[in-house]
DNA sequence: CTGAAAGCGCTTACAG
DNA sequence: CTGAAAGCGCTTACAG
């Protein structure tokens, strides 16, 4: 190896050592100072910050040692001015429940954690004719690393349509294929619905409801569409009087479980395609003076905080939120060192039983 | 007035636009290009920009229109390092419950809204030793415009001596006053736990409880105080035998209140520390078999969202989160802007009756 | 493999 | 009231 120490090398590396830590107090290092230090002109560094393979490697592990004694990083405004990119990661979202953006934002936190990007929030609200203009204002101004993309901001074509424009990199979480596999997360939405659906079958279910969400959500359509297959498997089938469909709110929820409830055939086990609408069927069940499990079993999905917080805790499909974000941070990461995956990676949703999901009662 | 519009000077701006409509089409604008189509330097720009008084009214006229035909806004970036200081507003928060965060983000981007600054998640967690060097290392490379530090992140008096040595402003967001009034926001909780116990001293409640929420957080000793206070109003008082201590949390609620339960002396009330602790409060109910709020009447603090999706909805003291952190985000501003607010602005909690409380029991 | 020059888009002293 | 120069801390062509 032409790069192993020699004492010739390591008597040079002491010596600029030395010469930093006297530096070393008076604030901190620039790219200039470890230039000096260093004897090699600031670009060289800035080639072994940038991890360039044309710098000899001796000159780079002397530069190395010198960057980690100083602890030096280099500062991102001054990065981001001379790259015209900063190092803020943008969370896009429309309104999902409050449990679902904090765990997705626990885990792109996770995906950035140890390293010097910063997570931005960026609420919109697509029922705001220009909230698309005031993202591309905040890219045009804040030259955001990347954006990320939870349903079902994830499935607006305007929206993507606007980033390429832009040239921002972004990643996509969706239940359907949108995107290369350097830009998307996967959800296997419709097996977990299918998984639902078995559960429910194999507690001998037999008048089953499906609580679905608004037509314009892709999830909402995978959603019932496992459900169906789920439910096919056992020579089931779900009639259309016994799908509500509603908004993925408590309140929509609510009000659809009602109409279920009340309607000529009540259902004895109800599918509902989010857990807040879930729990909007709870109190619908309590309202209308029922139980869950004994008259109503409930099924929900997501397994967001609120599920395990109820009594009885809900049975619900468990889509890992969390380890999807981190997933959607580090494929960020990734597309921007220019590692595409060769297929896009996907999460499976599981059940999780709990005490919302009982034996059909009998003689209904 | 010396700087009304002559023909002459409009003649100028229209020549100038004229000129800037011509330019506008290639990308985004400069202080250059501003500074050139004005005819004048670029440091006159700057100062235009930054409310320098020192500004013929003239000219600075003509800049504004210039800036204003050209949607022109500095860059970020560029100011950042010239500055060196970010337009990042960092919200640091140590775990509170996920409906609390939400609401206080709503809120902060409330008052952030149509201005240039973001806002950048920064949760710690305490028990972790080295969390705030973290966040220096955060506060160092990024320097942020100003910190958001809400309960209980907010009474540590380590992290603010930090903030002072790094010179970062910030507003600290608590029950106590901690700070000046161009440093803290403050919420009344002592007086929102009193009608908590006026509430349940109304409906004829003699044997009330109270699950605390843990000795180290100021709120959980302030809603305490306020609780006894508002009981002695009528006559009654808190035993000790009936607090329950817990950590203001959803499964420390739930134990608390068993020991409640299964105690000599069964409470007919309980007013719990917090949303969460009163959730968990509601499944040791409906565990023991006992009725919400036939048997057992619950009162809880905060109004998060769940608390609105519990059957029977949850009495609560209603903190308003998101105007809270509305306000804090404004005071960061004002902060920076010079402006010291003479007293310490403060929100007065409260009660929301909804369905967890009735009329004591008869025959307890 | 390495460096001197120019530039990213602003602001801060310093003059006048 | 205004401007020319230098600087914030990096990177990108361009040479060699």
């Amino acid at each position: 190896m032409t790069d192993s120490p020699t004492s010739d090398q390591e008597a040079e590396l002491a010596e600029a050592l030395r010469e930093a830590a006297a530096f070393g107090l008076t604030g901190r290092a620039t790219i200039n100072d470890i230039a000096r230090i260093a004897k090699v002109s600031k670009k060289t560094v800035s080639r072994v910050i940038n991890e360039s393979p044309l710098v000899k490697p001796r000159t780079r592990h002397l530069v190395k040692a010198i960057i980690a004694k100083l602890c030096f990083t280099p500062d991102p405004q001054a990065r981001a001015l001379a790259l015209r990119r900063s190092f803020l990661i943008g969370l896009v979202y429309d309104n999902p429940g409050p449990q679902y953006v904090v765990n997705m934002q626990r885990g792109i936190l996770d995906g950035l954690e140890d390293t010097d990007f910063q997570l931005v929030l960026r609420p919109v609200s697509r029922s705001d004719a220009n909230c698309w203009d005031r993202l591309r204002t905040f890219i045009q101004h804040h030259k955001p690393f990347g954006l990320i993309l939870p349903p079902s901001v994830s499935e607006d074509e305007d929206l993507v349509a606007m980033l390429r424009e832009n040239d921002v990199d972004y990643v996509r979480i969706a239940s359907v294929e949108l995107d290369t596999p350097a830009r998307m997360i996967r959800t296997h939405d419709a097996e977990g619905a299918a998984q639902a659906a078995r559960h429910l079958s194999a507690l001998g279910h037999t008048d089953i409801a499906h609580i679905k969400g608004p037509e314009t959500f892709r999830s909402a359509h995978e959603r019932r569409r496992g459900f169906v297959r789920g439910l096919a498997e056992s020579g089931r089938s779900l009639s259309p009087d016994m799908v509500a469909e509603a908004g993925y709110t408590f309140e929509s929820g609510l009000l659809a479980m009602e109409r279920l409830i009340y309607a000529e055939r009540r259902p004895t086990a109800v599918f509902a395609g989010n857990d807040e609408m879930a729990t909007g069927a709870y109190v619908a069940v309590c309202k209308a003076g029922l139980r869950i499990p004994e008259d109503i079993s409930i099924v929900g999905f997501d397994d967001t905080p609120i599920a395990g917080r109820l009594w009885p805790a809900l049975t619900t499909v468990r889509l890992p939120i969390r380890e999807m974000g981190q997933a959607a941070a580090q494929l960020l990461l990734a597309q921007a060192a220019g590692n595409e995956p060769a297929e896009i990676k996907s999460f499976s949703p599981e059940i999780v039983v709990r005490g919302s999901t009982a034996q059909a009662p009998r003689g209904n």
